[in-house]
RNA sequence: GGAGGCAUAGCUCAGUUGGUUAGAGCGCAUGCUUGACAUGCAUGAGGUCAUAAGUUCAACUCUUAUUGUCUCCACCA
């Protein structure tokens, strides 16, 4: 590939990004092989609407779909990553009628229907790719070979199936039933598609005469305007108040018409009047009250929400309109009792934001319960499980109380449902192939117009895109899916769904596991819109900072289900993390003269040696049993905090003394372990930041020609050097406190001082240490034994874990502030001593707390104690 | 009305079966052109882990209640 070459001065994504990804795309590593028999690892994409653009919610998603996948594939299984996009039926079909609005003024119906569908297929071609291509910017590791969409042959073909198969079943039906309607998009929406929203209103008392008398019912109303449909009152038949209406008959105010008083408990006595307006064909409930009533449904408006004639001198009006013409006149003849401020969540469509009209309608249905008890099986059990584990309670709740799916759409885009209606016999034909003639009575045949909910294919993309129906090859070896990553907002919608459907077709569930993440908001943590124009472009993001950058940002401080806020000093730090690996890289780069990295023998490394070596370990340890738990962000710290509190600020530094020493054997170890752990930090690193890890990579001896198919590093026992590791620890912690101790002095770098070591532990502050003390503690010299005895009145005592060392800087020092902190270390190990010594008298904790436990409080007391003696002794030398 | 999340440093957030003196990034302060990196290095200030009880030898962590905040579901006409 680009075979050791060198790293450019600076940092700059843009240079190789799209380079690298058009490599691996020409070698085919996102394709598994279909010889292997590795164990699979199967991802299908949340498939993102075909001419949507891609945003910041895509790009979490997408990123972690791919750490996942790029960590698996790299771990040997047989990995797949289904890419495809969604037709989106409202929201692309409104999209293209908006658009032949202002650019023609014309209307879908201007076209008509085939003319309309070429339309929107010109519209997916000429936007279906953007999407895609903006994927790939991210690095997505996705087989672009599989790519597919929801309406391209193969799942149009298992949408028929599925849609027969039920039928046949009698799980799908046709039926008359109270539906959401939008008056805006022209069509029915399902329960899921709607959203409440509070909106100020009123509530409108009116009064409703009882025939014959001079008496009336008051009845209030927050839509008036649904009065002409009015086909009932109801009173609760056990509120004492009102029991006495029941059976009488009243006249419907500014319309005349005669309506019964019946007795329903759905009305709760004590709400508003006790009285309820009944009006079946424009209220979910008033719609069971009517069934259980057999009360006759009035439509009163038009599909645009305009009243019908029934309305009477309305006829024509917008719904509000006739609502402010209806009260008026109301008042005006003095039906209206009052009027009361009242706010109430209204329903709205949400693809185009308009009040949502209840009203019947004859709509294909999904008969739920059979489905749903399977899907809910699955997920007590176990089969499948959500992370976090809370997003199960979701589940449930929709699950448990689900009625039946309207997947008819008024709709001309998207799957049509594959009914014929014969006009000659009345047969109805539900067939998986179009069918032209009547099989029953010969004469011809017209499709159902209506066509299916978005969500109906989306459900069966598990397998529709592996090939179902066919038994193929893809869907033997692929499903059931490994995991399936979104975000909560779509469990109901989407995540439920393919569970059912995949229990009924496949008879296995789609996924093992339900991977949750949040919302990206934006800095103040708000919603990303459109509306706010606070939407953050990922691609903008990608040009400044580079996609690692992007996706670093995205995966790291992000626990799974939780929203996290996107801002630009996230990304830029982001970017600084990737600046400081690429230099780093740089320097062991410019340092290397070997071909070939090869691990010296444990004897023939030095203690820094052992001590990175166990560290690394150690993270190789935390990144896998994390990325196992979903942990992404954990994993990602992890190795951040590794790759540049341990490896730049430590073991670089710790390095450079050796990297001198040319043609040395130390030399070449301190070579070899550079870069054996920056190898080892690039593969950890390369499922969340795909490009630069393999730039490096490619830069430095590698034994496999792309790092994205070289394998995961794993744990290794016999690199626990646990003594050395403690020993370099200790060292570090003296080099820390005579820095701290410099700086609280204000002593300049540039003047060095001879240190003294008086050692606790001989094989810690050997001769091999000076030089780490000379570079990174300015020091002049170093004198290490046993012990010392040097005067006080020039030099610092310093007490560390391992050692006193005595730091000589005579004319610098100032004693009164030397005393006062002295003084305030006393205190704080007094403080410590107490805390300890009490927990340890405790007998309870002594018996009870693992001795592991004990043991470490009663070292840390002796230290403690010892150290406190050192203070002692230098107070009392300053005194 | 039902369910759930969150509450930890000035800001944004981690904290993995309860057990060192609770961490990071950014910001802030002080000092540094230290052999790759000022997109950097060193050092530091800053937290009664929302409140109150409980369980425990031991609670940021578990339980309950309270307060604040966000979300989902249902919906009363």
């Amino acid at each position: 590939m680009y075979e050791n070459h060198e790293l450019p001065k600076t940092y700059s994504p843009a240079e190789f990004e799209d380079r690298i990804y058009q490599n691996w795309c020409e070698k085919g590593y996102f394709t598994p092989d279909p010889t292997s028999t590795a164990p699979s690892f199967s991802v299908v994409i949340p498939p993102p609407n075909v001419t949507g653009q891609l945003h910041m919610g895509h790009a979490l998603d997408e990123t972690l779909q791919d750490i996942l996948v790029r960590y698996k594939r790299m771990q040997g299984f047989n990995t797949l990553w289904v890419p495809g996009t969604d037709h989106a039926g409202i929201a692309t079909q409104i999209k293209v009628e908006e658009n032949l609005r202002v650019n023609e003024g014309l209307t879908r119906y201007d076209l008509g229907r085939e003319k309309f569908l070429e339309r929107v297929w010109d519209w997916k071609h000429q936007y279906g790719n953007r999407i895609i291509n903006q994927l790939k910017k991210l690095g997505s590791s996705c087989d672009w070979t599989r790519e597919r969409f929801t309406m391209d042959e193969g799942c149009s073909r298992a949408v028929r199936e599925v849609f027969v198969n039920l039928y046949d079943k009698g799980l799908i039906y046709r039926g008359h039933r109270i539906i959401n309607w939008c008056p805006h998009c022209l069509t029915a929406l399902s329960d899921a598609e709607v959203e409440y929203k509070d909106q100020p209103g009123n509530f409108w008392h009116i009064k409703y005469p009882i025939k014959g008398t001079d008496e009336y019912v008051v009845v209030a109303t927050t839509r008036p305007e649904t009065m002409f449909g009015d086909t009932a009152v109801a009173v609760n038949p056990e509120d004492e108040n009102m029991k006495h209406l029941i059976g009488k008959t009243l006249i419907l105010p500014v319309v005349g018409r005669e309506i019964p008083v019946i007795a329903d408990d759905y009305v709760e006595i004590g709400f508003g009047t006790g009285c309820v307006k009944i009006t079946p064909a424009h209220d979910p409930n008033d719609f069971l009250v009517g069934q259980r009533h057999n009360l006759e449904q009035i439509k009163v408006m038009n599909d645009d929400a305009t009243m019908n004639a029934y309305a009477g001198k309305y006829e024509g009006m917008d719904r509000y309109a006739c609502r402010k013409a209806l009260v008026a006149d109301l008042e005006a003849e003095g039906y209206l009792l009052k009027t009361e401020p009242h706010d109430h969540n209204v329903g709205t469509c949400y693809r185009c934001g308009t009040t949502v009209e209840p009203l019947t309608s004859d709509q294909w249905f999904v008969k739920m319960k059979p489905l749903a008890e399977p899907a809910i099986e699955a997920v007590e059990n176990g089969s499948i499980n959500f992370v976090p584990e809370r997003f199960s309670k979701n589940y449930f709740n929709w699950m448990n109380n689900i009625l039946d799916w309207c997947i008819s759409r008024q709709l001309w885009w998207g799957h049509r449902i594959p009914a014929f209606y014969c006009d000659a016999c009345g047969e109805m034909t539900v067939s998986k192939t179009d069918i032209t003639v009547c099989p029953k009575c010969g004469a011809p045949v017209r499709q159902e117009e209506d066509v299916l909910d978005t969500w109906f294919s989306s459900a069966l993309w598990p397998f529709s895109t592996l090939g179902w129906p066919d038994n193929t090859e893809d869907l033997k070896k692929y499903y059931p899916t490994s995991v399936l990553v979104t975000g909560y907002d779509i469990i109901t919608f989407w995540v439920s769904r393919m569970i059912f459907s995949g229990l009924e077709h496949m008879g296995q569930k789609p996924f093992s596991t339900v991977f949750i993440h949040g919302l990206v908001r934006d800095a103040q943590g708000r919603k990303m819109s459109k509306s706010l124009g606070n939407g953050i472009d990922p691609l903008l993001m990608i040009e400044k900072y580079g996609a690692d950058a992007l996706r670093f940002a995205l995966a790291t401080g992000n626990s799974p289900g939780n929203d996290m806020r996107f801002s630009d000093e996230k990304i830029e730090a982001a970017r600084n993390f990737a600046n400081k690996l690429w230099n780093a890289s740089r320097f062991v780069r410019m340092n290397l003269t070997i071909d070939e990295i090869k691990l010296p023998a444990a004897a023939d490394l030095a203690t820094e040696d052992k001590w990175i070596l166990s560290k690394y370990n150690t993270l190789v340890k935390t990144v896998l049993s994390s990325l196992d738990n979903f942990e992404v962000g954990v994993a990602l710290s992890a190795i951040y905090d590794f790759t540049w509190d341990i490896f730049c600020d430590w073991y670089i530094e710790l390095t450079k003394t050796r990297l001198s020493e040319k043609e040395t054997a130390g030399n070449l170890v301190a070579q070899n372990v550079l870069a054996y752990v920056l190898t080892g930090i690039l593969k950890l690193l390369h499922p969340f930041m795909p490009f630069i890890t393999e730039e490096i990579y490619q830069s430095l001896p590698h034994d496999c020609e792309s790092i994205m198919i070289s394998a995961y590093p794993k744990a290794d026992e016999a690199q626990d050097f646990t003594a050395e590791a403690e020993q370099m620890e200790r060292v570090l912690n003296a080099i820390r406190a005579i820095r701290t101790r410099r700086s609280e002095m204000n002593v300049l770098p540039s003047r060095r001082a001879k240190l003294y070591i008086a050692t606790k532990y001989n094989d810690s502050f050997c001769e091999a240490t000076v030089p780490f003390f000379v570079k990174l503690a300015s020091a002049s010299e170093v004198e290490i034994a046993e012990s010392f005895d040097i005067s006080a009145d020039n030099s610092v005592q310093i007490i560390t874990d391992a050692a006193t060392i005595y730091l000589p800087l005579a004319d610098l020092i100032d004693f009164e502030r030397e005393k006062a902190r002295l003084a305030g270390e006393e205190k704080k190990l007094v403080g410590e001593i107490e805390r300890l010594e009490k927990k340890l008298s405790n007998a309870g904790f002594v018996a009870k707390a693992p001795a592991a436990v004990v043991d470490g409080e009663k070292a840390k007391l002796a230290k403690y104690k010892e150290n406190l003696a050192g203070v002692r002794d230098a107070l009392a030398k300053l005194n």
